[in-house]
DNA sequence: CGGGTTTCGTTGGGTTCCCCAACAATAACC
DNA sequence: GGTTATTGTTGGGGAACCCAACGAAACCCG
């Protein structure tokens, strides 16, 4: 039982396994990255994904980011608290919201980009562009659950 | 705001949203696969790697694993009520307790490892044995914060 | 057009994994 | 031999995920 640093351990050479480290050292350092803005990430994901959409459903948001309905009320609740995008009734269907982004939340859009960027180039520092290009790829292959 | 199955998202292409939703997709085959022998991830983890280093302490468990010493503790429980591990103080270091895997824990760890091996065979089922390779030897380089 | 089905936002309850802080007992260091 | 570090344990808490229900509104289709 001396100092072993880390065995093979079967299990840490199982995809699921290194998924689920990788990941949750990618979330660290994106979430420690945005903090310094005074973001969260999920948040961060929401106003980005309002930004590119345009006014759009909760509903809508909550599919393409696979967020929960009920994690997606507490975000946009925050999101518009902080004036970074306004919560409209949709005039073509009263059970939507229309989100859209603000001034100001483009302006911080803008920030938290950078941060987020910053933070994924030190996740995959050790990486060249092309490795990191086949990454992407392969994640992009098995991330999909069905849709 | 029609259907937009999913928008291409600048987030959805970040490695590191990528590997939260791989991670995700990965945990829930196995967790749900290992829940059909009514075991539970970490528990699967921390007996392989109990059964692999022989006995052990928790703390070297935790380090190995990357497993929260309050976890730990509940893990451990368990698994000894059980009858899966067996926790002895340790002669050498009273401060530890040895913890070593049953036959009872070997019977049961070699069922629960072929569900985990299937549940990932399913995960990476679209790619080649060779991009399976690429995507772990990557993993491997990313998912190490520090040591 | 009218009645069953679906969607939307919201509220509620629940699990898992992660991180930090303390503590007494014990070991290690110097 | 006194300080420092480690071990197991307890405590509190946060973030992400998942499922179920609900009224209101829209949709489908006979």
């Amino acid at each position: 039982m001396a100092d072993t640093p880390y065995a093979p351990s079967r299990i840490r050479a199982l995809p699921s396994w290194l998924l689920g480290r990788a990941a949750a050292r990618g979330h660290r350092l994106v979430a420690d990255a945005l903090a310094a803005e005074g973001m969260r990430m999920m948040h961060h994901a929401v106003l980005s994904a309002v930004g590119e959409l345009g006014p759009v459903s909760q509903a809508e948001l909550g599919r393409t980011l696979r967020i929960d309905p009920k994690d997606m009320v507490a975000i946009v609740n925050d999101l518009q608290r902080d004036g970074l995008v306004t919560r409209t009734p949709d005039p073509h269907d009263r059970r939507k919201n229309a989100v859209e982004i603000s001034a100001d939340g483009r302006r911080r859009l803008r920030r938290t980009q950078q941060l987020g960027d910053e933070a994924n180039a030190e996740l995959t520092a050790d990486l060249t562009p092309a490795e990191r290009e086949q990454l992407v790829a392969l994640l992009t292959r098995i991330a999909l659950p069905e849709e």
